[in-house]
RNA sequence: GCCGAAGUGGCGGAAUUGGCAGACGCGCUGGACUCAAAAUCCAGUCUAGCUAACCCUAGGUGGGGGUUCGACUCCCCCCUUCGGCACCA
């Protein structure tokens, strides 16, 4: 006989809803714990296993923490803008609103299906206007907010204002010069153009990403994954929307440190963030009055450095090439430019080009040729590097093909036989009169050239970065509108925080307008609008924000989700924040939890947070591979629907199996077997409390349980609560099993340790958890229960095993009281008989006693 | 190429301040119940040798070496798989 898991799941689920059992009090006097999920996508195929391993997991631990006496904030939601609804809407005319909205009533019967404790009252959805309007808020925040270097931190654009005001940008590292005077003396629009080059949200003219058949434009983020799928990426001079992430580069790399993240996933973050310790320094041009400076982190090697190389991009090629080459360069621009950088990546061989002029190497105070080569990349450092190919096998590799001098100014070790020497060494060949290097580590050879440099004035330390500011704009529909309105005199307004939400116009067709514009473009009573403040006449805006926007702030709308004043309470985020566990995959590494942080660090300096991270512990639920142990797919054939197995087996065997196949962050594969096994064993849990009349089962009786039963008892409350709070379910389960299978062995079972077990299984399978319970005699639900306790005197065995060997082989064991001591232990061995055996006629060398654990006695003959 | 994680039965996986390898589950084998099946229950299940059987013996955690009374666990070298980065100067 199979428990009826239909009609059970449905009636706690029920239950559940009607009695509110998981609402949150969000001024509870309790401890406070939140645990997020990260929101899906809805799309249109629905939930698939993946899904429900992380949000059992979180669903677990939250059920737990609540019995434990903390108030809980486990909310879900949808992160529902994205191009997949908008594409749709391109080929039926359906408005991606309406399959948006279907999606998710899908993915919200499906998630309830499992019977995860959500407070369902809190649930956002990044396409609601009252949603959006607060995105479009912070994007106003930040579109107003500049990056003080001194202070470390954003600040409002009217302090910085005021100080131009007052003082000009004198203060200002790397601002462009500006007395008082001037500033005051500025047009509105000179204004708007110099603050602008400060903001945190800006546009800017630069080299993007173009898809042309997603007719949008994307993040360097984000280019792999469409590459991948096959589309076309190129690069294409474009008015762009850009965040200035790259502020807070310094800041998302130190507070990282701190955070209870996977490594793996620090190091990716780590790693596009790319930061390097190295040196300017200055090259002047052979007969001309112009310096090339370059970036390099070897600035020790710079006797070495036997040409330079520019990106072919590099504003100083025109000026400083011999006239003669001016077409062949031309030409070799023109092809560089065109590639994206990723086909740059792939491509092995270099190329590359003489320019016909020289600079001075200071060191060596030689001439050395400029070249131009696309393996230099513009935007990074200044677009210019010495090339020292003793020390760099790029460099090496381009002088072999070109005939480029090479000088070592490292010593390779002696047994050496590569070409390029990159690893640490003493310096050789590095001397000039007034400065040698010869004999130094890299290290101190460093900072002594920097030193040298820095006294000369022709270079300067300095730390670079590989992140690049992120691109912020899309040309598409189904996405928040940026609330920016462009004025006829060239300047750019805020739409009121008033006006907000700036709401999506109704289109009729979703097709790209055809230019690069977003099918905004075409909505033109819309796009045209009139300044209120200036009586300007203006065009909206009409990109619209990436999908990523709404999931950089949706852990603070949860705490605060029906304001209408704030998009989140100060003191409510105060008693909340930070998230203490965040579930989710590991595709966002770099994405997602690298641009939520960055907005949550300019909230935080902007004063609208109180944490200087969103999220505290981070884990990533692993891949499950379909039964054949490859990726699911649809075309492999091998995609489980979790609609079917729950169907089949129940929500909880679901949860269960999903917890039990192995350790969260693994790659596992599905196993319908498995499932059946989870199954079978909540059936025997069943039918070790619930009779066949279906009233409590008759050999549960209400008597003092065995000393052995209570220990496997107490054994399973521990493992069980430790295996939870360490996230190990798998082993949890184990254990439970254990439990069930010593419990069904004995004819009188004691009601309280069953009781007990019952509030143990209550997180793992909640709705079989709850039927016992009230068949037990309870009438209302466990959720609340206080999580049963255990005693570690009751824990510890009375007796243990004692292994006993010879030259470390196990050869026998005996079994004694805990802590019996040592000597004790020695004379059982000797007194063992096996043990003499093996002993017989040998001389004991050495004897290891560690008492509850073994004794080894060493031989020799 | 570099960085990170991991390699344990037929399968998923347990076991870490170094101390009984293979918990728990799946599968498989045999048995009980049944007219029969399903379901359920019981027993067995790392490999090899020896055995009628139990015993016993030897080997065994990707491969090789080392430290140790004792190594899945620590150290060195190598191999494989997965993930990430990859002209970032």
């Amino acid at each position: 006989m199979r428990y009826d898991f239909a009609v059970i799941e449905s009636k706690w689920q029920k239950y559940w809803d009607d009695h509110q059992t998981f609402r949150t009090d969000i001024l509870s006097s309790k401890p406070k714990l939140y645990v997020l999920d990260m929101f899906p996508y809805p799309s249109g195929a629905g939930l698939h296993v993946g899904h429900p391993e992380g949000y059992t997991a979180t669903d677990i631990f939250c059920r737990y923490k609540r019995m434990k006496g903390f108030e809980v904030l486990h909310p879900m939601g949808w992160d529902a803008f994205g191009l997949p609804a908008e594409r749709y809407a391109m080929q039926t005319n359906i408005h991606p609103r309406i399959t948006t909205e279907e999606n998710i009533n899908t993915f919200r019967r499906q998630i309830k299906m499992l019977g995860l404790s959500y407070d369902w009252s809190r649930e956002v959805n990044t396409t609601d206007p009252k949603y959006y309007k607060w995105t479009q808020w912070i994007f106003l925040q930040l579109y107003n907010a500049w990056y003080d270097r001194r202070a470390k931190k954003a600040r409002r654009i009217e302090e910085l204002e005021r100080e131009l005001q007052q003082r000009g940008s004198a203060d200002i590292a790397g601002a462009p010069f500006v007395s008082p005077n001037e500033w005051q003396a500025f047009t509105r629009k000179q204004k708007h153009d110099y603050l602008s080059q400060f903001r945190l949200a800006y546009v800017a003219e630069i080299p993007v990403n173009w898809c042309e058949q997603l007719g949008t434009v994307l993040a360097n983020e984000e280019i792999d994954e469409w590459v991948e799928k096959g589309y076309k990426v190129e690069r294409r001079p474009m008015r762009q929307w850009m965040m200035r992430i790259t502020a807070y580069a310094e800041r998302l790399l130190e507070d990282a440190a701190e955070l209870d993240w996977p490594e793996s996933t620090q190091e990716q973050q780590r790693n596009w963030i790319g930061r390097s310790e190295g040196a300017f320094i200055d090259f002047a041009v052979v007969e001309r009055n112009e310096r090339i400076r370059v970036y390099t982190t070897r600035p020790d090697t710079i006797f070495g450095a036997t040409y330079i190389v520019l990106a072919p991009e590099h504003p100083l090629v025109e000026t400083i090439s011999h006239p003669e080459k001016a077409s062949e360069i031309k030409r070799y621009k023109e092809i560089a430019t065109r590639k994206s950088e990723v086909d740059r990546g792939t491509e092995k061989t270099k190329t590359g080009l003489f320019t016909g002029a020289h600079v001075i190497n200071p060191a060596t105070g030689k001439p050395i040729p400029i070249w131009i080569a696309d393996y230099v990349l513009l935007g990074y450092g200044t677009g210019a590097i010495m090339a020292v190919p003793g020390q760099d096998e790029r460099d090496w590799e381009f002088a072999e093909s070109f005939n480029l001098p090479i000088v070592r100014t490292v010593q390779p070790p002696p047994d050496w036989t590569g070409k390029a020497y990159v690893d640490d060494g003493v310096a050789i060949n590095s001397a000039n009169p007034e400065i040698s290097l010869d004999g130094l580590g890299v290290s101190e050879a460093k900072s002594k050239i920097i030193n040298w440099l820095e006294r000369k004035g022709i270079g300067k330390a300095s730390t670079q970065f590989k992140l690049r500011d992120w691109l912020f704009s899309r040309q598409r529909y189904w996405g928040e509108p940026i609330p920016i309105i462009h004025l006829e005199d060239g300047t750019m307004a805020t739409v009121p925080e008033a006006d907000l939400p700036l709401l999506l116009p109704d289109l009729e067709k979703f097709q790209p307008s055809g230019t690069t514009e977003s099918p905004l473009a075409l909505a033109s009573n819309w796009v045209a609008v009139v300044d209120k403040e200036t009586g300007l006449t203006g065009r909206r805006e009409t990109n619209t924000m990436p999908q990523w926007a709404g999931s950089c702030w949706y852990y603070l709308r949860y705490i605060d989700p029906y304001s209408t004043e704030v998009f989140c309470s100060k003191t409510l985020e105060q008693a909340w924040m930070p998230v203490q566990l965040y579930v989710g995959g590991s595709e966002h590494a770099v994405l997602h939890l690298m641009y939520a942080r960055f907005w949550h660090k300019a909230l935080y300096d902007l004063g609208y947070v109180t944490t200087k991270e969103p999220f505290l512990k981070l884990r990533h639920q692993g891949t499950i591979l379909g039964e054949d142990s490859r990726k699911m797919s649809k075309s492999r054939g091998n995609v489980v629907n979790p609609d079917e197995v729950v169907k089949e087996y129940g929500a909880d065997s679901v949860r269960l199996f999903e917890m039990f196949m192995g350790p969260l962050e693994e790659m596992k594969p599905w196993s319908t077997r498995g499932v059946e096994g989870v199954f079978r064993f909540l059936n025997r849990v069943w039918r070790l409390f619930v009779g066949s009349d279906g009233k409590v089962e008759s050999s549960i009786k209400d008597c003092t349980a065995t000393a052995e039963f209570e220990r496997v008892y107490h054994q399973t409350v521990k493992k069980v609560g430790e295996d939870i709070e360490s996230l190990r379910f798998n082993t949890a389960i184990s254990q439970m099993m254990i439990f069930v299978n010593e419990a069904t062995k004995l004819e009188v079972k004691p009601l309280r340790e069953l009781k007990g077990f019952v509030l143990l299984l209550a997180p793992f399978a909640p709705h079989i958890a709850e039927e016992i319970w009230s068949i037990l005699g309870s009438r209302s639900s466990l959720a609340y229960e206080p999580w049963p306790q255990f005693h570690e005197s009751k824990v510890k065995e009375s007796k243990v095993e004692v292994v006993l060997q010879v030259n470390g082989k196990l050869r026998s064991k005996v079994l004694v009281e805990i802590d019996t001591p040592e000597g004790e232990l020695e004379r059982l061995a000797n007194e063992d008989e096996v043990i003499r055996r093996h002993c017989d006629g040998k001389k004991i060398l050495k004897k290891i006693v560690v008492k509850n654990k073994l004794v080894n006695l060493v031989v020799g003959n």
